[in-house]
DNA sequence: CTGAAAGCGCTTACAG
DNA sequence: CTGAAAGCGCTTACAG
């Protein structure tokens, strides 16, 4: 049904070595010879099997990014990243999705003994340090995005200092009583924001109040939705004192949020993390990290590595941006038009 | 470095027939044989490659979703949808994604020669019912989403409807000049989008005016994006006599006219597709489809193919659900929260 | 420039 | 229950 090396190299009259030559652009094959093959493989719709390749060959040209859940802006971004830096060489690109509710070693450990493909970059994998470690034994080369091992080349973001830089900022005009909105307390972005928005606070000789950490249903994605931010924000302004400004952790938190505010007609300044596409068009103040960038840079990072298997590793951190917009004005002295409220 | 089969089995004193049997859970092997194999297997780090595998099986066990860009809500919400799905299955998902700039055929083309997976769900690929029957040359189990072809499984909304019932709830508000704002007009969706639109003008005895059709910038992801709607708005609304009423594509763009509106501190009723997240939160009417049922059921057809190559083709025309918020109320009786405006 | 042959790491009838 | 051996479709020294 479908035709290999052979049927070519017969129906060419040549051998099958000399087939593959010319598939290959190896090894030199007289122009005639090279035209009779390519004439003919194209009738019968041949192209060498990849799997035949990469067991012949040993290399794969495949490049694995591996992600713990898709829909998600985040790595979106950073796939263009990817894909824009994989556009110049020959590597195919291939994304495969883990299960973040099992092991998530166990199925990169999975993966990489499948030998799936010639490099693997993670994106937003968090593993102690040990584990990353132990992933060693394999000498795969691997690119670690949003997470850190200093056995491996990787990008980050500091993510403390983004939410630093945020509750620094509502401290600073003025507000005394920041509340955060937050989400799975112990996933790894916000085990560092909160830790940022601490520091923030104390540094400015306000008291860090866990009491004022809310959170809405994290069941789904970790609370990263509209609905945990709808939720966090519903008991945030329930909260007596209410808390006269808020830090959120994340864009699509923050959209869940501002409906809350906007049914319940009031307001407090309020910044996210993110700096969505749609941030921008609702006038949301947040923290943007440079996603595009550090997808490109760790593919660079990788194809590096694979050249080279003992090239010295490189880490890139980024630093965050706090990108200010409506949401964080102190309301007054203006009319503030409310994200629009649904019917709904 | 890495171990293979052979390894296994000398250390385990065994023929790498039984190894390969303990591992494929096919054939008896004795409890012990197959519990010492195992363990050794482990504490080698060994597992089949695939590639191996495939080649000498020719079972793949991947299923490859092709789609032509990433970073898009209606793309992930139909992965979803797949991987749900597969998760059922031994199958692994592979994501692939093709150039839009390039020949989108000969691309797939590429891919199926390569044989890299045992089926193939193309998502949004828009081809000529002659390419998609060309394809049939080579046999391979495959499921359309978003388009269509007689000789192929797949599910799809009707597009054309979706439009027509958006346009026709504005005009039976009482609105009487109903603008469009469209994207890419050589697009597939548009094309149908617009048809629908024109379709509910003349049946309302409303006249179709192309020159009621507004588009912005379309040079990035065909115009689906905030900036092409917000521009597209901006010519809308400076238009003499100023429609009264507007359909638009898609709810990036409407999120980008929003702005526009609040910008000008005008308001016109709009309706879009798609039913994003974040629509809700903002008070989007918008044309909802189902876009996990439609990954969870082309995966479906896909899966049976496989088993039964010869089995009679099924499709599925989802239908358009109309949801109405916020953003389709006639202006005037209440005050309107606009979508917050940004100051950038 | 071209071919014969070994080998990549598996699976799978076929025997026993 | 287990092994010897052929074969999957390629690549790649090695010769010529």
């Amino acid at each position: 049904m479908n035709h290999t090396i052979y049927d070519i190299a017969k129906a060419a009259n040549v051998s099958i070595a000399t087939v593959s030559r010319v598939f290959n652009e190896s090894g030199s094959v007289r122009e005639a010879t090279k035209k009779r093959v390519m004439k003919i493989a194209d009738e019968m719709g041949y192209h060498p099997q990849v799997f035949a390749q990469a067991l012949a060959s040993k290399r794969k040209n495949i490049i694995a990014v591996v992600v713990p859940i898709m829909s998600n802006y985040f790595f979106m971004e950073i796939l263009a990243g990817v894909q824009d830096k994989l556009l110049e060489t020959g590597y195919e690109l291939n994304i495969i999705n883990i299960q973040s509710t099992q092991d998530q070693f166990e199925q990169i450990e999975h993966l990489i003994r499948r030998q799936r493909a010639d490099g693997y970059i993670f994106i937003s994998i968090h593993l102690p340090q040990s584990k990353w470690q132990e992933l060693d034994r394999y000498h795969v080369p691997m690119s670690i995005i949003d997470d850190y091992s200093p056995a491996h080349d990787g990008v980050s973001v500091n993510n403390q200092k983004g939410a630093y830089k945020a509750t620094s900022y509502l401290i600073e005009q003025g507000c005394r009583n920041v509340a955060m909105i937050s989400a799975l307390e112990s996933s790894t972005p916000i085990i560092e924001r909160v830790d940022g928005y601490r520091k923030a606070l104390i540094d400015h000789g306000l008291p860090f109040r866990p009491e004022l950490i809310f959170t809405g249903d994290i069941s789904y994605r970790d609370g990263f939705t509209e609905k945990g931010g709808f939720e966090a924000m519903e008991k945030l302004l329930s909260f007596d004192p209410q808390p006269d400004a808020c830090f959120c952790a994340s864009d699509v938190q923050a959209i869940g949020a501002l409906k809350s505010m906007t049914q319940r007609n009031c307001r407090i300044p309020i910044i996210s993390y993110d700096n969505l596409a749609v941030s921008e068009y609702i006038g949301l103040s947040t923290v943007r990290q440079p996603m595009y960038e550090m997808g490109a840079e760790s593919t660079r990072y990788l194809l590096r590595r694979i050249d080279d298997p003992d090239i010295e590793i490189e880490h890139t951190t980024y630093e965050p941006e706090l990108i200010i917009r409506r949401s964080s004005e102190i309301p007054g002295e203006q009319s503030i038009n409310g994200i629009g409220s649904s019917s709904v």
